[in-house]
DNA sequence: GTTGAAAAAACAGAGGA
DNA sequence: TCCTCTGTTTTTTCAAC
């Protein structure tokens, strides 16, 4: 992981539909060079996945929430979660609670319907998402200066 | 939004670098027919962006909290938190506390000297993540008799 | 890491249900 | 309007170095 690699992450997380060529012309490598240095960026697991952001509300989903839950039946919980298609994320976290999980759904009813269906794990307390000033920062635009590369 | 670009977001959500023409060929239609329905769907704002999916440990980020925040000063936190890399995510939330962020740092003694910056703002509530079972969950694997398609 | 040729995919226009 | 067909340009793949 050098600053070509972290370049060509850097292109791929603003737009990871970029052709392998463009990408070329941008960092001044050729094609198949680039094209290596992704398959192994791929195969070390730097990079997981190639995702399309979808905008919730157009898929009518207009309701987000955040939800801690304190509870001793975990395994339950997370055999839920995983077929609770409402359920965005799931975390394990430290502190009073033990869970979080971001939630979202059609309407206010909607969620509501869900979150009392939560409630036979035990206390949960709800936090509902008003706005989303910004989401899924990219994580390459930081000072590299302390970055694990040779 | 029918059954098709459904499917067309579905499978750009599954691997956003798949090409136009495997999909055309998953969907049996046209490449030319696919290209204007995702040409459609990225001008209505459905899919946002296409993004890689780094592994924040890969690139030493060894650390994950939630951060909820009790403040007055909302435009100066605002602005800070952008100025921020640390802080991933923003949300106006509802409730005791008025923001939630999410945030990515190197160790627990960087997210301490960062969570010591923060109190300026008001009182605060950290949520060490200890594991994330999962992340970031398709929306489009739902029961989709309630979509609000035609 | 590079080059170069073959295969595949994307694009752009014409025309049909 | 939404689709298919087709020719051209661009990109990817794969060989050899």
């Amino acid at each position: 992981m050098d600053r070509v690699d972290s370049k060509i992450v850097s292109l791929l997380y603003e737009n990871a539909r970029i052709p392998i060529s463009e990408m070329s012309r941008n960092i001044a490598m050729s094609q198949p060079a680039v094209t290596e240095r992704l398959r192994k960026l791929e195969e070390q697991g730097v990079i997981t996945a190639y995702r399309a952001k979808v905008d919730p509300y157009k898929l009518g989903l207009h309701t987000m929430a955040f939800v801690l839950f304190k509870t001793n039946t975990c395994k339950d919980f997370v055999a839920f979660s995983e077929s609770s298609p409402e359920i965005v994320d799931l975390y394990r976290i430290s502190g009073e609670y033990n869970f979080l999980i971001k939630v979202l759904s059609e309407t206010t009813e909607s969620m509501t319907r869900f979150l009392e269906k939560c409630n036979v794990f035990g206390f949960s307390t709800t936090l509902i998402v008003l706005s989303t000033d910004f989401e899924d920062r990219s994580l390459l635009d930081r000072d590299i200066t302390n970055y694990p590369f040779p």
